[in-house]
DNA sequence: TGAACATATGAACAATAATTCATATGTTTT
DNA sequence: AAAACATATGAATTATTGTTCATATGTTCA
């Protein structure tokens, strides 16, 4: 999936952009390529598990192994509620899945997809310029 | 990073999970696996950058071409204040870069780790199971 | 120069989300 | 059966975030 034509305007006479003169084919290129309302929902919602420190921390804890709730909490120094409530989050999305035995609940990345979406993610911050204020 | 030595727990006695005693390993190696804090913070505001439906829309409108914040308005049928703040979240988080040209800015993807991260988001999203609520 | 245009931004408001606290559910031990 | 334990959940609170509206900045055209 690695489109290497991606479209740069030529230097243009001064147009107005309103006109869709200049930038009507650009447009429904873009229209073509738009996901649509659901999709975008889904997929924000996926980026969105990830959102949030304590969330990709928990995935961190388990790239390498499954781990109870209570340990997770432990390792990430948080209440045993809070660390509940955002595994539930992970788990609503997929991102982990469960297994029980007795009473204890074991928590595990739900497959390889997750680890590597991790990584990429993870790579860019650390090619990141300095770091903005968004 | 295809870590094929994903730990899971024998099937054990039972005992206190408090006591440390079954889990203490376990609890080490995560340890050293979590990332820390500035990592997770600058990790979770990437994929934070892309937690949003309309963010991921615009791009996905500019997967392909570059493209005016008129158009991207136009293309999305969101306000131009709204997509500008918006495109202004994805240029702090270096999902973006502009290019001016008289009054005109253009917006494009940085680099391909973009797409490559967006694609990632959208397989996990396809070969997701049916949606649950979070 | 003044009017039209393209984009950016600040303040306000509405909507979401993360954590805490108290408590519920279900399991194991005594 | 009662007590201890592991986890889950609802309500309340605080914090973040997305959009709108009004307006500011900077560029081009007449």
């Amino acid at each position: 999936m690695n489109n290497n034509s991606y479209v740069f305007k030529k230097e243009s006479p001064n147009l107005r952009c309103e006109d869709n003169r200049l930038h009507e084919d650009a447009i429904q290129q873009a229209q073509a390529d738009l996901i649509d309302g659901l999709t975008a929902t889904r997929l924000a919602a996926a980026f969105q598990a990830l959102a949030d420190p304590s969330r990709v921390r928990l995935i961190s804890a388990l790239l390498k192994q499954e781990l109870c709730v209570h340990d997770l909490a432990a390792v990430l120094g948080m209440s045993q509620s809070a660390t509940s409530h955002q595994l539930r989050v992970l788990r609503a999305w997929g991102l982990v899945r469960t297994r029980k035995e007795g009473r204890i609940v074991y928590y595990a990345l739900d497959d390889d997809h997750i680890r590597e979406l991790f990584q990429r993610g993870l790579e860019h911050v650390r090619h990141q310029h300095p770091v903005q204020h968004p």
